[in-house]
DNA sequence: TTTTAATTGCGAGTTTTTATCATTATAAAG
DNA sequence: CTTTATAATGATAAAAACTCGCAATTAAAA
């Protein structure tokens, strides 16, 4: 089973694996979506984990600069989001209105990258887009 | 001369022409980067414009929804940015070594919206892409 | 086991942003 | 050019989102 083949991944990133720990990639690789800290606290506490929301915060931040989540900041919303780092990265599409977040698997600028790096002689390590608008339920409640 | 012409545009978004307002818009307007708020407040003060930084917050709030600036989060700063609303928008490249932040005018997606509006149903209102990685400078400072 | 070093909890501290409310300034009306 | 209504500002406090320091705990290496 890969119950716990966190295990693992996170001895690879020279990181402990704790209860609190495995829990939160856990919650991060079974979410849809990104997550803020204070929604993996809960989770958290729904799961009758017990974990103080500055490790909650730590724990983040350090899965993040191991590369095993992504630290993003979706516009409308001030607080730091985190996924988990899946291969394959994707984007999100986002409803002004309700805010709902939906994965967009297609990645259109890929291509793009290698260009810019000519152009500019960066190196490119990655991007992050987000498309905004409004879902087909906000369109009907809002018209008018 | 189009020194105060910011007194038209803050008029037909139906706010007053405040002495502090308009010297805002013109530090968005000159500024070739997009601004933190405190950025903003110390430009003022150089400025000899004495402004209270809540008066900076709201005002750049506001300019947001009149549409006159754009709020942006740019990943790796935890801080809110605004730029002034220019009718061509901009996208940036964002070096993650020294933060330099460097204005790309090509958009590389603006036909994908379309496909995207109609495989999803949603009104698509806009956008946001960054590029991160590492400019000429810091590559070769880095080189471990 | 024992030991060592990483991780966590807790409390306090920062930073960034927002709210309240009295005061002041803008511009519309007279 | 005043007066007046309303919008904007300053000052202060407070909320929200993190971050830090340090002692206690736990994981895993020896």
């Amino acid at each position: 089973m890969k119950q716990d083949n966190f295990d693992e991944l996170l001895r690879r990133s020279g990181l402990k694996n704790t209860k609190t720990r495995s829990a939160i990639l856990e919650i991060l690789e079974k979410s849809e979506q990104p997550v803020t800290a204070e929604q993996v606290f809960l989770e958290l506490k729904n799961k009758q984990i017990s974990a103080n929301l500055s490790t909650v915060y730590r724990t983040l931040e350090t899965l993040a600069e191991k590369m095993l989540a992504k630290k993003l900041n979706i516009s409308g919303d001030s607080r730091a989001m985190f996924e988990y780092n899946r291969l394959v990265h994707r984007h999100y599409l986002v409803c002004l209105e309700c805010k709902k977040i939906i994965p967009i698997d297609f990645c259109p600028i890929k291509n793009y990258e290698k260009t810019l790096e000519e152009k500019t002689k960066f190196k490119i390590a990655g991007h992050k887009l987000d498309v905004y608008g409004y879902c087909p339920d906000c369109q009907n409640k809002i018209q008018e």
